[in-house]
DNA sequence: AGAAAAATTAGAATCATTCTAATAAACAAA
DNA sequence: TTTGTTTATTAGAATGATTCTAATTTTTCT
């Protein structure tokens, strides 16, 4: 999805999605999915698309995040309190998280094992396993 | 009310962590480490005070909540947008967290490993690693 | 086109959390 | 103990992210 990324591949994106293709949406995908893997907040896709002229609500930014997420083009993740990031990246990966700046970037999945996992209770199953590697400025290790 | 003994501990416990043993910290103190591990959000143990009759603010509750976890008393954990959990385990080990009634529960630490951790950039030190193994009814496992 | 369904919107409402600035309690010294 | 200084507590206001509401506009279907 690299070139030739016009508006109907994101027709097509959004149809998929089970969602009409509105301007409003079809602008929040390309934003979202045009230029490779991203960390984004409601309030950073909303002011980007005001940026960039393109009119849309806050209420929309969040209704889309939430319908692409429920759609499974967007993963959304929490990382501290107060704030939601969305990730485009929705194959099996980790976090590395910069406590700093509040940077979010990806750690290929298979760089961390989950091994002999609890036993879970009857009727339960894995939905998802989070990990997320703080990391912050110093010189020694803690864990 | 409290013996002398639990009151003492706990007077040595809030003035180890650099915080004058006042009766808000006391009382919240015995609550959080009296009865074993316990994973509680900042309107859970208000309220729960209120109801053992010991009054103190919301205000003072996230402010003890908060300098006990810079003393290393207590773990923040954010599970889902909107809330913090507390942790009184702070010893290294994980999260079992089931999305549908939001309980929380340890998972020791030993059961995961966490291998080929991706290149810091440089200065960069790990703070923490957060684990998080979302479960939820169903009969399959999905990764 | 016209009707029905779905989407968008501004602004109000909500919820957890933090802030403010005034009052009260704890501590150290004499 | 009393006094002065520092630190805590508090009610209530403020904040910030998110959700809701109810009205308007778009999209889709026939």
């Amino acid at each position: 999805m690299q070139n030739a990324v016009d508006t109907n591949d994101f027709v097509e994106l959004v149809r998929q999605a089970g969602l009409r293709p509105t301007r409003q949406r079809l602008s929040l995908a390309r934003q979202l999915f045009m230029n490779g893997d991203r960390h984004v907040t409601a309030e950073r896709l909303h002011s980007e698309s005001l940026d960039q002229g393109i009119s849309v609500s806050l209420a929309t930014v969040y209704n889309t995040l939430h319908q692409f997420t429920n759609a499974g083009l967007l993963r959304e993740l929490v990382v501290d309190a107060g704030r939601s990031y969305f990730d485009t990246n929705v194959s099996a990966h980790h976090h590395l998280y910069f406590e700093e700046t509040g940077e979010l970037r990806d750690v290929p999945g298979d760089n961390v094992a989950i091994e002999n996992l609890p036993m879970l209770p009857h009727g339960m199953k894995v939905s998802r396993i989070d990990v997320i590697i703080r990391v912050k400025n110093g010189s020694a290790e803690s864990s």
